[in-house]
DNA sequence: ATGGTCGCGGAGCGA
């Protein structure tokens, strides 16, 4: 950007602040997601980064914790309203929020009450947000390969309520799928392997096609921008990652999206997850 | 990626 630019952005700034009779900049809305494999193992870091960064919004994937055990006393003393959608060891779902939660729907129209927690959305001053676990789905062709297919494609219901609503709707989260090559470090040595094979990729176009646009690639063309870097084999020190971490957005809310960004610091240091958080910036609807 | 690490729960599974 040159000075040019910024001058003009400055003043048109000024403008929208007088009309809206308000100092200061323009009202903005962060909204993130973060795979933070246990909650409770990470309760350390989260709590900083929410301090750091203060996002109006925080989508959290992996929780590992049952709504009993959830940690709730340490997230709402840091000034966050909380929903959760948890169970014991594996997966869960969640949102913080710094205004209050509405109209929270857990899990899928044809989830069963033993069906994994992996899905949980809340209406947060006038936006609409869902937390996302996609299955993992292991190795291309096994069980828990077909489970994800399948998982993927009741997703497709549920999307549609949501959507239905006509707010704007920022569905983010850990979507186990890089989708294209621009999304992998090594393309070739991956390609047709989970999180890279053509099916999975088409369950994620599916679901765009329902009226979604990938956010962060709304502003950013280029490869080698990655969200989660596998714990062996030092992938994080060796810049060898994957971008599995997306924020789809709906019509409404992808013209008030300004930027989606990788926070891959906080990959770095002492106990960090294996996925780094996912921000986005939205103008207030 | 030859394999390599985490988290949970207390061995082996899931990622």
């Amino acid at each position: 950007m040159n000075a040019t630019a910024e001058i003009a952005a400055d003043e048109r700034a000024t403008v929208v602040d007088e009309r809206m009779g308000i100092t200061g900049n323009i009202p903005a809305v962060k909204i993130a997601t973060w795979n933070v494999n246990s909650l409770r193992a990470r309760l350390p870091r989260v709590l900083s980064w929410l301090a750091t960064r203060s996002p109006d919004v925080l989508l959290l994937q992996e929780t590992k914790v049952t709504d009993e055990e959830f940690p709730l006393a340490e997230i709402e003393a840091a000034g966050y309203h909380v929903a959760r959608f948890g169970q014991k060891t594996y997966n869960g779902v969640a949102i913080f929020a710094k205004k209050p939660i509405t109209d929270v729907v857990k899990g899928l129209p044809d989830d069963l009450p033993t069906s994994d927690r992996r899905v949980i959305a809340g209406t947060v001053d006038g936006v609409r947000v869902v937390s996302v676990y996609v299955p993992n789905g292991a190795e291309v062709g096994c069980d828990k390969y077909l489970y994800k297919l399948q998982w993927l494609a009741r997703f497709i219901e549920f999307s549609r309520r949501e959507l239905a609503l006509g707010m704007p709707l920022v569905v983010a989260g850990d979507w186990n799928i890089a989708p294209d090559d621009r999304d992998v470090h090594d393309p070739v040595g991956l390609a047709g392997s989970i999180l890279c094979s053509e099916p999975e990729r088409l369950a994620l176009t599916a679901v765009k096609a329902l009226g979604f646009e990938d956010g962060f690639r709304k502003f950013n063309a280029e490869g080698g921008v990655y969200t989660w870097w596998d714990y062996r084999a030092a992938m994080f020190r060796r810049g060898l990652g994957l971008r599995i971490d997306h924020v789809l957005v709906n019509e409404t809310a992808a013209a008030l999206l300004e930027a989606v960004e990788v926070d891959k610091e906080e990959r770095k240091g002492e106990k960090p997850s294996d996925h780094a958080p996912v921000v986005a910036t939205l103008r207030q609807p």
